[in-house]
DNA sequence: GATCCACGTTGACACAGATCAAAGCCCCCA
DNA sequence: TGGGGGCTTTGATCTGTGTCAACGTGGATC
């Protein structure tokens, strides 16, 4: 039951949400046909960034929240000292930019870690058509609710894991969420660097790396620079449920 | 312009949002006086939280959030090992429950850190006043948009702050919150242990207490239980710029 | 006002992960 | 085809915080 990556049949081009391959797992999630098509008013800008470029950064006007639509990005929040805490890594599907809601700013920075494609909201109008169509208020609350528990997983991992328990976490995460957009569970390129990772997990690149190491080591997974592959799923499960007592 | 907390004048027993002193901090900021005697008839249900009681926990049905109109509350986050992360603290006009929309479960505990009363906002309806009002729509955007933030100011505390200046931070923003309440910024009583400080900000409580001790011997604050008195606050926010490259 | 008990403090020591350092690898580009 | 730079790996050592243990303290209860 879950969403097929597939090639459209017929060359969109204005290729709107009740077209979009990404619908079971975007913002159009639960909307009939009808509001489907009142939604393919609201999404009429799409944005291309590049590896490397901003789509927002802190302190920028917030105007609109983001659907990704092709690519991968992360969102990071820099220390004046020039430290950097990554929030997350977001995928095809994934909203990105609800933290400026709150203050009309942006609080973080969002990259592109790949060439990468965004469906732009407009949140004034989001807001707009959220009163007419009552499924897509609720699946914005729901969207925004999840980033919240997601938020909530993060700081366990940060607050209570251990180096290779928040590793092994971190890749069944990616695996899980590959999954749903039909790309393989146990083999995937990683689009962040050593020192991302170690940034969002709250670890140095050094350890990323030696655990990645060890993982290897045991059999758990196999590493050649950014490709992984997941040889014992369960092994990793077993990492997270095993903490010492 | 923060809001001042004082009595209400007239003895108001059924303490409608509209005569409620916390009116500017929680859910009804930016609303007319019509619009806020809508919200009246939304928010219709109070409940007292006895310290050490749940308001909710972690599987139950989600049904509504909670608005605090006394008292003081944790949520936290369970492993099946027992292991505890708490995700935040909660006080008078913070809203509670968020984490549930999502999944129509909430995902993490809600316990009263001392007798508290929550007035109980039923998620449909607020939904559906939200169609009616645009004003109510918005800040209640704002409100999860806050929490996205603060999620991430927590998730810096934890990957990249080292315990000193965790505590400072904790304790400044702790000061800041009761500020707005119309409490002194530098007195005030920890309603939480060592321990559940410690789950907050990733570490043991014997650090907790030792990281206090040294703010006190170096005259930052001087501590007696859970009474704080904050006599250097300048000197709190150098820990935080202060860190070492 | 004696007893109890949960919570807090402090010390000694251990260890996971950080830091420092040195190579190695890979991809990009001339 | 070769050079360079960014990223990664690995080793040696250091250190902040955890762990373990003992004792202190204050508020509740009878």
């Amino acid at each position: 039951m879950h969403a097929q990556v597939v090639p459209l049949s017929v060359p969109a081009l204005r290729e709107a949400c009740s077209q979009c391959n990404l619908r079971e797992l975007c913002l159009p999630v639960g909307l009939s046909e009808n509001e489907l098509d009142q939604l393919d008013q609201l999404v009429h800008l799409r944005k291309k960034i590049h590896r490397g470029q901003h789509l927002y950064r802190g302190g920028d006007a917030f105007e609109a929240i983001y659907a990704i639509k092709t690519g991968f990005f992360k969102t990071d929040v820099l220390l004046e000292d020039g430290r950097e805490q990554v929030t997350g890594f977001q995928m095809a599907g994934e909203i990105l930019g609800m933290d400026g809601i709150g203050s009309e700013k942006h609080t973080c920075n969002a990259v592109a870690l790949e060439d990468s494609e965004v469906c732009v909201i407009p949140f004034t109008e989001l807001e707009e058509y959220s009163r007419e169509i009552s499924a897509l208020q609720h699946h914005f609350h729901k969207v925004m609710s999840r980033e919240i528990v997601r938020d909530h997983g993060v700081m366990m991992l940060l607050g209570i894991m251990r180096a290779e328990e928040r590793l092994a976490a971190f890749l069944l995460n990616l695996s899980q969420r590959f999954t749903a957009r039909g790309y393989s569970p146990t083999e995937f390129n990683l689009r962040m660097t050593r020192n991302e990772i170690g940034s969002y997990l709250g670890l140095k690149l050094e350890t990323v790396s030696r655990a990645f190491s060890r993982f290897q080591e045991e059999g758990l997974i196999t590493v050649h620079q950014k490709h992984i592959q997941i040889r014992d799923a369960a092994g990793l499960k077993k990492l997270l449920s095993d903490r010492r007592v």
